[in-house]
DNA sequence: GCCC
DNA sequence: CAGTACG
DNA sequence: GGGCCGCTACTG
């Protein structure tokens, strides 16, 4: 979409605005052919951005520090004349304009897209402001039609809002998590009678439990408008009987254990119920589209002949299959549908049988499969472990202690779970223990790193939790989320298939539900439990919005709510922020992965035009790059010079200029989030990380990642009584009571990534081993 | 979700 | 301040 | 039954 010309015209704002250099594309052609960029969120120090804001900002912080603020800011345009670009290239009329920009307007800038064909020698002080203010403005301004920018605001909820809130809201009553839905649906207002329109029909869903959170949800909802939802199988109520998609028509039989379905039962697929919803009445279930897979036309009520026997009763058994009900759950999830319960059928508490998610791991302990590799330790244990002791070998013996303890003790009367972790314990100890925690640890490193180079034997299983992961990051289900993205991460260290619960169950991370899915995944190729949650169209829309740069879970359910379900349907009715009008237009480009290779071109580029402005910058490609992936999500760039302090404001600015900015004593670093795109590829989204020299070591790790791996050392970190961010290691220094930390703590390290681990305890991981 |  | 994003 | 990273950084 973007043209050449365009690319380049981006490409010079990129620059300008980072590193200020106006020039440099006209004298440098070279660059022409390369790469475009352009920021998107830019940013930086608000006190630049906008001097208004300045008095607020440094009030808040300590007055040492606006005290030193103040200076750079007066310093910086001084020092940005001077150093930055080289004084033939530099105009002087571009150092005022450079620090209005951001306040400027953006228009400009789409205006100031010329045609391709002339280049002016140098760009205007107009097309300065507007790069650097603009990053994000220009960009959309020039991709998107004109007219896109802000049509009317988001429109109310409208009539259409009441029904599907009131399912909502019925879904979340029972909500385990919190959801915004289930808070939102919560103070919907119910259904009317008028809206009831399953009223007086019996539902029996298939799978029959409520684990789904989408199937969950039809069920609340179907109950809601009216309809009885029965969790045992009987067919002189039951008037539908809904199965989900991924069900057959045989899949049905064997699971109600029939031969037949009784002819007075109506047999749709997931999508009737929620149809019927949308259009608020019952719909003509003999449709094709509420067929079920593998099964005759359903003509209208009975193709199928007679069932043998009328149905033996009760089979206890929808569960035959193996849904085993999971007390936990039930007590976490067990969202009683129950507003109407029949009789005698036990409505009380429908939908409580369980996982769907069949887990026969019977079978399982006769393999045992230890097979290949020992698995590794996961760095997460080994933080862990190094946490509850400092030291190695304290922290060695302590576990093994304690699990002996346990063992010998407790070990016969603690509840199976107990026992379980207790063997994990141990067997992870086992593994990684011999030659010495660290060693072990160590291993697990290199494995890992083996395996995420290689193709992870564990492929198939880590793409399919992710979408489990993704699901419930959908449903702002934040720990569930977290859950899934550390088990994940342990999966990616192993380096044989996990193909049994009982194995899985051992390595950190992944505890019993995820045993089982695994499981399930490895001998069905899927998970039951993930295919019930693609089909809710709701669902779809969040999903949806939820790709989008910069849109979270609170705007995306917000738009769902207000009835968007396209992007299109965005783009003409909600009023978006730069960053989100950037994401939507680059929707599908940012959502590819980024080949190693054209990572190294976007830095290359980068660095080229950083040289020239000042050869002493030092950049270097992080993130996932530097972990050694083989493609990336994003293309993450650090920036510093040596002798750039925090402090030495002065220093600081004099190579970034614009950048940086900033103030708190000892860190300053600046970040922006961008775009960028090497001529004809698509755009891939940029990440800009400035930090002072001293903090580069700190910064090095943040930026390096993982993001598990970042979490779990600064987790790790906190229980030794220190504090990790991308600035430094802090010792803490008596923080908490009033005193809003006195001192932030005292700077401990911050330079060297190694010491870092060093003082932390942890065995030094090189980046490929951070990979978590 | 997992873990303590 | 909340929301979003970054690793 | 409660924690789960950052006194993160940036935007509006």
């Amino acid at each position: 979409m973007i043209k050449d010309d365009e690319s380049l015209e981006m490409k010079k704002h990129f620059f300008e605005g980072l590193y200020s250099l106006d020039s440099i594309n006209e004298e440098d052609d070279r660059y022409e052919d390369n790469l475009v960029s352009t920021l998107l969120t830019k940013t930086k120090d608000p006190a630049i951005r906008n001097p208004r804001t300045l008095p607020k900002l440094t009030r808040a912080r300590t007055t040492a520090t606006s005290a030193a603020r103040s200076v750079s800011s007066s310093s910086r345009a001084a020092v940005s004349r001077t150093l930055s670009l080289p004084a033939e290239k530099l105009r002087p009329s571009t150092m005022p304009s450079r620090l209005l920009p951001r306040l400027s307007t953006p228009t400009a800038v789409a205006s100031s897209a010329r045609p391709k064909s002339s280049r002016p020698p140098r760009l205007k002080p107009s097309t300065f402001a507007v790069s650097s203010s603009s990053c994000t403005a220009p960009i959309t301004t020039r991709l998107s039609s004109p007219s896109l920018p802000d049509i009317s605001p988001m429109r109310t909820p409208t009539s259409t809002a009441p029904p599907e809130s009131s399912r909502m809201s019925v879904v979340g009553s029972g909500g385990s998590t919190k959801r915004k839905r289930s808070s939102k649906a919560a103070t919907q207002p119910p259904v009317r009678e008028s809206q009831l329109i399953f009223s007086g029909l019996v539902f029996y869903f298939i799978p029959n439990d409520i684990k789904n959170p989408a199937r969950k949800m039809r069920v609340q909802k179907a109950t809601e408008f009216g309809a009885f939802c029965i969790n045992e199988w009987n067919n002189q109520y039951i008037t539908h009987v809904i199965v989900e998609n991924n069900f057959k028509y045989l899949d049905v039989l064997k699971y109600l254990k029939l031969d037949k379905l009784p002819e007075n039962v109506t047999v749709v697929n997931q999508e009737y119920t929620g149809d019927c919803l949308h259009h608020g009445r019952i719909l003509d279930h003999t449709q094709k589209i509420y067929e079920i897979r593998g099964r005759a036309p359903l003509s209208p009520p009975k193709a199928p002949a007679r069932p043998p026997s009328p149905i033996k009763e009760i089979p206890p058994s929808p569960q035959s299959l193996q849904i085993k009900p999971s007390r936990r759950k039930k007590i976490l999830e067990s969202t009683q549908t129950s507003s109407h319960p029949p009789s005698s059928l036990s409505g009380s508490q429908p939908f409580e049988i369980d996982p769907p998610v069949p887990t026969r791991s019977d079978y399982v302990a006769s393999f045992a499969p230890e097979e290949t590799t020992p698995k590794d330790d996961l760095d997460m244990m080994i933080d862990e472990a190094k946490k509850i002791g400092s030291l190695p070998l304290e922290d060695e013996e302590e576990e093994s202690k304690s699990a002996e303890e346990i063992e010998t003790t407790d070990g016969e009367h603690a509840s199976p779970e107990q026992v379980k972790r207790q063997k994990k314990t141990k067997g992870r100890r086992g593994k990684s223990n011999k030659p010495g925690d660290y060693l072990g640890a160590f291993q697990c490193m290199q494995k890992n790193d083996g395996n995420q180079m290689e193709g992870n034997p564990n492929q198939r299983t880590i793409e399919i939790l992710s979408e489990m992961q993704r699901y419930y990051e959908m449903l702002n289900d934040t720990w569930r989320s977290l859950g899934y993205r550390k088990a994940i991460a342990t999966l990616k260290k192993q380096d044989h298939k996990i193909k049994f619960a009982n194995e899985a169950r051992e390595l950190p991370g992944i505890g019993n539900r995820i045993a089982l899915k695994i499981e399930e995944i490895v001998r069905t190729d899927r998970l039951r439990r993930l295919e019930y949650t693609k089909m809710d169209p709701e669902d779809e829309a969040l999903r949806l919005f939820l790709g989008i740069y910069g849109v979270g879970g609170v705007k995306a359910q917000k738009w769902v709510d207000a009835g968007h379900n396209t992007l299109d349907d965005i783009k003409a009715h909600v009023r978006l922020t730069p960053s989100q009008q950037i994401g939507i237009e680059h929707y599908e480009d940012f959502q590819q992965r980024i080949p190693r290779d054209e990572v190294k071109q976007h830095g290359d580029i980068v660095m080229r035009v950083a040289h020239e402005i000042d050869a002493e910058l030092k950049l270097e490609i992080l993130g996932s790059y530097r972990r050694g992936a083989k493609d990336c999500g994003d293309i993450d760039i650090m920036i510093t010079k040596e002798g750039a302090e925090a402090h030495s404001t002065t220093s600081m600015i004099s190579f970034s200029d614009i950048w940086l900015a900033t103030s708190r004593g000892t860190e300053s670093a600046a970040k922006w989030h961008g775009a960028s795109k090497v001529l004809t590829g698509p755009w891939r989204r940029i990440d800009f990380l400035v930090v002072p020299w001293a903090e580069r070591g700190a910064a090095l790790l943040y930026f390096t990642g993982s993001d598990i791996f970042n979490r779990s050392l600064r987790l790790l970190a906190s229980k030794k009584g220190f504090r990790l961010n991308q600035s430094g290691l802090y010792k803490d220094v008596m923080r908490g009571r009033d005193r809003t930390k006195f001192t932030d703590g005292i700077l401990v390290e911050g330079e060297s990534e190694e010491k870092i681990f060093e003082i932390l305890g942890v065995p030094y991981r090189p980046p490929e081993h951070r990979v978590c």
